[in-house]
DNA sequence: GTCTATAGCTGGATAGAC
DNA sequence: GTCTATCCAGCTATAGAC
């Protein structure tokens, strides 16, 4: 039950105490500092299992990648059974653990294809079930001018991607009113209070917590 | 008149040959392949110079980020006097070789303090002049209920940002639609004109045109 | 200002014992 | 599955000749 249904592709201990190295390194170093080496160490393991697990290092990446999007999209899949599911799409959206990750992926993904193309098509798959979750919950109560889900979809990634990249680097000016904005459009929709603390998040928590990515 | 005013912070050709090579590494293949080695390499120059100019690698960096950081407040100046301003600072804010540069800045800025508290005091002064220029194009024409300038910095940073970084990964949904909105917008404060290519541009380019940054 | 040389370290990757 | 040992490449930084 344990390490069970071991092997190269599979979920032992060790493979997974890899990957919680891998995504902790990237967060607080930068992707730069994710060496066999460093993993390892972190890891308690011996560097040589890297390459026994993900061949490579760049393996490696795609995999805590992989691993992230996946918990990541079952969260937003779960979003529609929250009390308010936009109020609960925009919190899961501006989780600044989250969005610490993504940045790291992105600049990886300017200079490496193949984790490009990961994020590329994880992006994709998001955004499209973000469209969907907009439309059904907009479906006859939006007025006249509302821009499609797509656009609006386009809108809440570029607001929560500012927000907490700007956060990171300390900068909040005009912050607030943007957040009270947002608020008063999600409150317009769905009436007034947030969504408790958990409503919007994941029973699919646990392990994945550690990294989020997206 | 060409290597003039020499010395470790003064502005010889070679300097300049090593922040253009050192900028166009960070481009090509991120901030992570920016070594003296590298550098030196591809500036015709050899690596123990970068030491004799900059002292340290991270040096180096900060080197960089200044000089295209001062070269993109100077061009958010120069849009005080573009036929539509607001196009103008829009049409900047949305340059993709510009944000491909602040991708890895923001990403080195997680992990270097020194670098964070560079890109801090920039998009603070670069915010601060979009809101005066915001201020002074909308006074008294904007109707009620128009979000403050500092709201709307916000605004246009994170959607400029969110389609030049959707730009790198080929993500293109909802991406014409919204394009439309900004240019109603923008046509409805300035008129339908865009600004002739080159309107919105610097007369500062020349050099500076290598690294944007911003 | 520019160069060579070099010390000392860290890295990816593999072979092969257990 | 896990480990040791190892090869070789690449890195930062400095000392010192020219």
């Amino acid at each position: 039950m344990s390490g069970a249904r071991s092997g190269p592709g599979g979920d032992s201990a060790t493979r997974a105490a890899l990957l919680d190295a891998a995504a902790q390194l990237m967060l607080e170093e930068g992707y730069a500092a994710v060496t066999t080496r460093k993993v390892a160490a972190r890891a308690n393991a011996n560097p040589a299992l890297v390459y026994y697990y993900f061949g490579t290092v760049d393996e490696l990446f795609l995999a805590v990648f992989r691993r992230g999007a996946e918990a990541n999209l079952r969260r937003l899949q779960d979003v529609r059974q929250a009390a308010h599911p936009l109020r609960a799409m925009w919190e899961l959206s501006s989780e600044p653990h989250n969005s610490a990750l993504t940045v790291e992926f992105i600049a990886l993904a300017n200079h490496r294809p193949a984790v490009r193309t990961e994020l590329s098509l994880y992006f994709t798959r998001f955004r499209r079930l973000q469209e969907d979750i907009l439309a059904t919950a907009l479906a006859d109560r939006s007025p006249v001018g509302t821009p499609s889900p797509a656009a609006l979809t386009i809108l809440i990634s570029g607001m929560s991607r500012i927000l907490t990249m700007d956060d990171a680097l300390g900068l909040a000016d005009g912050h607030q009113e943007v957040r009270e904005l947002i608020d008063n459009c999600l409150t317009r929709f769905e009436g007034t209070a947030p969504n408790s603390p958990g409503t919007s998040a994941s029973p699919t928590s646990g392990k994945a917590d550690q990294d989020r990515t997206g």
